[in-house]
DNA sequence: GTTGTGACACATT
DNA sequence: AAATGTGCCACAA
């Protein structure tokens, strides 16, 4: 009844929830909103990002650990400085997932 | 109301 | 091993 409107809401919730020097894929944060299959719809939700300041869109990564060429709001470097400046490693825009992926969902 | 697209993920070829 | 196709959900035209 009527929860249409949440979808977008979750999201934010779980990707501000992210803890600094981490990362999470898509698909990630899709699972802790409560659906798996949600993983396009994250994109779509960051894409919006209605709240930047409070949504750190660049923590979240897609399943290789890649950013998105799309995505690059302000060039890949730009997002590879944020992430190195929050602790986590980058190469050629890639992260390696096995060290910073948030795993601790425990919010 | 239907069709197409999209900042992904997974399966199969 | 890599590349392609399909599935998922929501939004725009």
């Amino acid at each position: 009844m009527a929860e249409s409107g949440n979808s977008y809401q979750k999201i934010y919730e779980i990707v501000k929830q992210i803890p600094k020097g981490c990362v999470a894929s898509y698909g990630q944060v899709a699972a802790l909103a409560g659906n798996p299959r949600w993983a396009r719809v994250v994109g779509y939700a960051l894409h919006v990002n209605p709240d930047p300041a409070h949504i750190p869109c660049y923590r979240v990564v897609n399943r290789e650990g890649r950013l998105s060429d799309a995505f690059a709001f302000g060039g890949v470097n730009e997002q590879k400085l944020l992430l190195e400046a929050e602790g986590v490693e980058v190469t050629d825009g890639y992260v390696d997932m096995e060290l910073y992926q948030w795993k601790k969902f425990r919010i």
